[in-house]
RNA sequence: GGCGCGAUGACAGAGUGGUCAUGUAGCGGACUGCAACUCCGUCAACGCCGGUUCGAUUCCGACUCGCGCCUCCA
């Protein structure tokens, strides 16, 4: 049984969905104005486990994860670059795509972006002002109205007048309340726009994913998600315009990730302490990555170190280790591994428990590998089936294991003539030879293995 | 100030009212020419103070410390 813990009623519960079988599910993707980092990777390859174990599991998966290609920081850093709007979101979403695939995250169903979706951005804001919701003011802004929707703050468990007398905000006077957010902007000479009913201008910042997640689908679906900034103001106020809007539930459960950390700090674009998902790929293999990420439950905070990088670096190895040089069998095996690994994963998505028992599945490969058990490819192929359900496991052991040289690193063709030459010293009994070329290597990260069948080698980052 | 979250062995990180998390590191052993890989064994923990209980790391309350949101940020 599916249970997920909800950002809402702050409880984990048994999921019921609305369609027997089906999940629908809505994430806040990109804001595109700069290269995606590690936080961005968080949302990204979270939700990719939660999806491809889903549909493992056989629920029938409807994943839409937006695109903001529109607002006031794209607009702003386009300008600085002296290029155009569309031009730099398109050069973003490319780059976007490029890490996403590079970190074996799989596209989304959907990927709707907010210039798509202008008309239903304006339909909602009318519908918006028809119901009384919101107001166009003297400045030519549309406003929500926020003290007119009666659930607002229950998602982030603000008050409205707690939000009014701590209102950092600067003031505006032409909101009727300091706290009214705005849903369509008036442009500004020579900014991008469109034409609406209140002259040319361009969404406001909550606005988009009401209508795109509307368009996608519907006025009510399973579950929304995004990262952990977002439920206040951003999921506070999808939620006050599409309920207000469409008069009915909008999602009917919140998911969202936790915080990235560097040095006990969120690592945030404000902080300006963040560190792109390229400039990591820099330094470890993609893979890595993911398993770093997924050694930590999704709703608490990872810390992000060389450390625990260099960690799942180490993990990773131990899983190819036991994988190399064993070919898996589709056999049936009598053990509990499916079933556990299912039910931690069941449990909100419980990664680091579902890894321990692929841990548990690497111990008895190993002793299966070494006793030549008979078992020994039904293992290697329970562990590989285990790990593909969550994007795991996903290159061949032998070429993870020597990796690609990297700039101004030793070859394979070099490291394969010079453990011919160690086997010749070796078979003269030449010690201290084989074991100069065994430090040598060493010295430049190539770890030599010495079996029956002969020598293999692997590359240590 | 308001709202919320967390505190587990050397480190990372799950979990449970009374038997093992798991990974790395350490220690002892096996394997090896010596190593590495691998295997076997082993050490080690639940912030602090009360309460409930036959029994609490796990439930309840106070405290201390850390963090997040309340403003653009995934």
């Amino acid at each position: 049984m599916l249970q997920i813990y909800d950002t809402l009623t702050k409880k984990k519960a048994p999921f019921t969905p609305l369609k027997t079988g089906e999940i629908s599910i809505y994430v806040c993707g990109m804001t595109v104005y700069d290269y995606c980092h590690i936080g961005h990777a968080r949302v990204m390859v979270s939700f990719d486990v939660i999806t491809r174990f889903l549909r493992s599991t056989g629920w029938k998966v409807d994943y839409v994860r937006n695109i903001t290609d529109v607002d006031d920081k794209i607009i702003k850093r386009a300008t600085e670059n002296q290029e155009s709007m569309p031009a730099l979101t398109e050069r973003m979403i490319e780059a976007m795509h490029e890490d996403e695939q590079k970190l074996f995250v799989l596209p989304p169903d959907q990927e709707p972006r907010a210039t798509a979706h202008i008309q239903g951005i304006i339909d909602i804001t009318q519908t918006l002002i028809d119901k009384g919701y919101a107001y166009p003011a003297s400045n030519g802004d549309v406003y929500y109205r926020v003290a007119k929707f009666e659930g607002y703050g229950k998602l982030s468990n603000k008050n409205i007048d707690d939000l009014r007398a701590g209102a950092r905000v600067a003031v505006n006077d032409a909101k009727e309340n300091p706290i009214d957010f705005v849903l369509w902007k008036t442009a500004k000479e020579g900014e991008v726009s469109w034409d609406s009913p209140w002259g040319a201008g361009r969404p406001g910042w909550h606005i988009e994913c009401s209508a795109m997640s509307k368009h996608c689908l519907g006025d009510n679906f399973d579950i929304h998600g995004g990262g952990p900034d977002l439920p206040f103001p951003h999921h506070e106020n999808e939620i006050a315009q599409s309920e207000a809007a469409n008069g009915c539930t909008f999602a009917n459960l919140w998911m969202h990730a936790g915080a990235v950390r560097v040095n006990s700090e969120k690592m945030s674009k404000s902080l300006g302490n963040f560190f792109t998902i390229r400039d990591v790929l820099k330094k470890y293999n993609p893979e890595v990555v993911r398993l770093f990420l997924a050694s930590v439950h999704y709703r608490s905070y990872i810390d992000y170190s060389e450390a625990s990088l260099k960690e799942a670096q180490t993990k990773l190895e131990r899983f190819y280790q036991a994988l190399r040089g064993i070919t898996p069998v589709a056999a049936p095996l009598d053990n509990t591994y499916q079933a556990d690994f299912n039910a931690a994963m069941n449990d909100d998505f419980n990664t680091p428990k579902a890894i321990a028992v692929l841990f548990e599945l690497v111990n008895d490969l190993n002793t299966a590998s070494r006793q030549k058990d008979a078992a020994t490819g039904a293992l290697a192929h329970q562990l590989l089936a285990l790990a593909d359900s969550i994007g795991l496991l996903q290159q061949d052991p032998e070429s993870f294991l020597q990796g690609d040289a990297k700039e101004g690193e030793i070859s394979a063709d070099v490291i394969e003539a010079l453990i011919v030459d160690r086997k010749q010293a070796r078979a003269n009994k030449d010690f201290a030879e084989s074991d100069r070329i065994r430090d040598a290597l060493l010295a430049q990260g190539i770890v030599l293995k010495d079996t029956r069948e002969g020598t293999s080698w692997f590359r240590e980052s």
